[in-house]
RNA sequence: GCGCCCGUAGCUCAGUCGGAUAGAGCAACGGCCUUCUAAGCCGUGGGUCAGAGGUUCGAAUCCUCUCGGGCGCGCCA
């Protein structure tokens, strides 16, 4: 309906200016389209307004040198007689109103009715290829919910760029190559070491969480006593640990490099991959029942064999030089504040040189746009990565990073304490389970990102109206409850309707209220809910826009009945209901959550 | 100190690529169940859009400064 009035507009306008009525300033005129304005259509706020609002006359005044509201009354004179346009009115100081007539405005059932589960989708971004990267939290222990967060947003913005016709990637990048990983398969042996009956003092700087001690079981019934080594050769001539007066990352580093003396590289090798194994797999699990998919997990390791060649190029382009006896990265070329470390003075490459090896490896895969998803904490990291992207010739602007803010947990008025360090966080799969799978996606992604969020579990929990995730889906839960309801007859007729056929329009004729044309119209905007909701990477808008769906049917519904003695009205409200339900179901399927057929 | 994000009703938040009288839910107050789910609906009150300047036909929205909150500033990952 947007778009035939938009074409209509520009049609009227073009016209115009061809028939010299419009003609644009001297200062403009060079090269001057019709087609270059910027036509702008509102729903507006106030119904008083009009279907559709345009400011186009007074955006255009000082072009064509001419007041607001004159050239409105041009272009509204040119646009009487249309088919869909009913009346028009100049408002204000030069806004054109549009009223589109009931015929045009219930056409938007059908359309839904037709085009089914594909109601919403387009073709917007045809052709362009993006990758979404999100969570890819270490691989040291469960997610918790600050990951949360993060897995929702990613999952639904994916789905919403898949609904607009990009061809999208979904990625997890598994830090499996740093010194956490290390740390994490010694504290697997020292608890495996512990089940076998031997005793020592568990390390500051190890993972204390309680999933690696059934990981350490495991490995223990596996391999039994091949991996048993006595403590007091472990522990021999170690440096001291924090309690002790020591330093507890030099005690920690002592007890890896024991661990691979003394098991060998081949079974030190067997134990790393267990645990990393483990914990990725139940991270997948995680994410799994959270309904987050991936389509490829990206391991760090893997993209170990391409830092040479990446800090090559960046070296033979001159942004890389040497000093105490390390290799840096010039980045204060690029706007950072100082320049970065990219190979340590002992030879390793630092996190940052695995980070533009992937993400050089990110666009050589030929994404047109590459989004990280990060957590608020690592905006300090954006500057340099998009200053490795321009020095390696690369379009730092086809990088998006959206940071995610934390979440705070309230129990009520409550708040939830959590901390990684006693090793009593609230995890992901926790709050999964205590609020359901819906509400935790719902309630994740119903704030834009930049957002702080406070998550309260009650009312995630509550089954009212204070819930909007209830409150959505009990709107979708009465609509095929009515399905139950109405005479067999007419249910049948209404399944066996061809939407796609011109004359199926005339069924919706009895519908007349006011309350009908406006649930009709909010329908009518959910595809431009969609678009704008992918184009700027904001999923939160189309919770809000399911939410005030809910809302006009919930009011709809509570003061017109459905289910009438005349069968052509019932027929006809049936099928606007079960409008609302297509779109709510489209809606809930981008974000994630069940649309039930009873609650 | 420098940088990024945020500041909108008592609370939680929309609205921020400039548009008409700044919206919604909760909470408060008042109504609605012999009728398709009251898990709901209708109504009332509630605002210095943190503050001050500026840009213009028009600013919550753009620019500058100030104040308040969060986060970040490693040869950690």
């Amino acid at each position: 309906m947007k778009q035939v009035l938009e074409s209509l507009i520009r049609q009227a306008l073009s016209d115009l200016v061809k028939s010299g009525e419009l003609a644009p300033q001297e200062a403009f005129a060079e090269g001057f389209q019709p087609s270059s304005l910027k036509i702008n259509l509102d729903v507006p706020k106030d119904k008083q307004h009009g279907d559709f609002a345009s400011n186009i006359a007074m955006v255009s005044s000082k072009v064509f040198g001419k007041a607001p509201r004159e050239i409105a009354s041009l272009l509204t004179g040119a646009l009487a007689g249309s088919k869909i346009v009913e009346k028009t009115e100049i408002a204000g100081p030069g806004f054109i109103n549009f009223y589109i007539r009931a015929e045009s405005r219930l056409a938007a059932i059908p359309t839904i009715l037709a085009a089914g589960e594909r109601y919403g989708h387009s073709r917007a971004g045809k052709g362009k290829k993006i990758q979404v990267e999100f969570v890819s939290a270490n691989p040291t222990g469960p997610l918790h919910v600050g990951h949360g967060r993060g897995a929702a947003y990613g999952a639904s913005l994916s789905a919403l760029l898949a609904a607009t016709g990009h061809e999208v990637v979904r990625e997890y990048y598994v830090n499996d190559a740093g010194r956490q990983m290390s740390i994490l398969a010694a504290s697997l042996w020292l608890r495996y070491l512990a089940i076998l009956g031997e005793s020592f003092a568990f390390p500051v700087n190890g993972y204390k969480g309680d999933y690696l001690l059934e990981i350490a079981q495991q490995f223990a019934d596996e391999h039994g006593e091949r991996f048993h080594r006595p403590a007091a050769k472990v522990f021999a001539g170690i440096a001291p640990d924090e309690p002790q007066g020591g330093d507890k990352e030099q005690h920690i580093d002592a007890i890896i490099a024991r661990c691979r003396e003394l098991l060998g590289e081949e079974h030190y090798e067997i134990l790393f991959n267990t645990s990393l194994d483990a914990i990725l797999a139940d991270i997948a699990d995680d994410l799994g029942e959270f309904g987050v998919q991936y389509d490829r997990w990206f391991s760090e390791a893997s993209v170990a064999s391409e830092i040479p060649g990446a800090l090559a190029l960046l070296r033979s382009k001159g942004h890389i030089y040497e000093q105490d006896g390390a290799l840096w990265f010039r980045s204060t070329s690029f706007g950072d504040d100082k320049d970065r470390v990219v190979q340590r003075d002992n030879g390793e490459y630092t996190y940052f040189a695995s980070d533009i090896a992937y993400h050089k490896n990110k666009f050589d895969r030929g994404f047109d746009t590459v989004i990280n998803v990060w957590g608020a904490d690592h905006h300090g990291y954006i500057t340099r990565v998009k200053a490795a992207l321009t020095a390696l010739g690369l379009d730092a602007d086809r990088l998006v990073v959206k940071l995610v803010q934390f979440a705070i947990l309230y129990r009520g008025e409550e708040r939830v304490q959590m901390s990684t360090r006693s090793g009593s966080f609230v995890t992901l799969r926790e709050l999964r389970e205590e609020v359901g799978n819906d509400a935790a996606r719902f309630v994740y992604v119903a704030r834009k990102t930049e957002q702080h969020m406070d998550f309260d579990l009650e009312l995630a929990k509550s089954e009212t109206k204070d819930n909007p995730v209830y409150y959505v889906q009990y709107a979708h839960a009465r609509i095929s409850q009515l399905w139950q309801k109405v005479p067999a007859g007419v249910a049948e007729r209404l399944k066996q309707t061809d939407w796609t056929a011109k004359d199926s329009a005339a069924l919706l004729e009895p519908l007349s209220e006011d309350a009908e044309l406006a649930l009709v119209a909010k329908l009518a905007a959910f595809p431009e809910v969609i678009d704008v909701a992918a184009q700027n990477f904001e999923p939160h808008t189309l919770a809000h826009y399911l939410r005030e769906l809910a809302s006009e049917f919930h009011g709809y519904y509570n003061s017109t009945r459905v289910i009438v003695d005349e069968e052509p009205l019932v027929l006809a409200r049936l099928a606007l209901a079960e409008s609302v339900a297509q779109v709510i179901r489209n809606g809930l399927a981008i974000l994630g959550v069940n649309a039930p057929e009873s609650m």
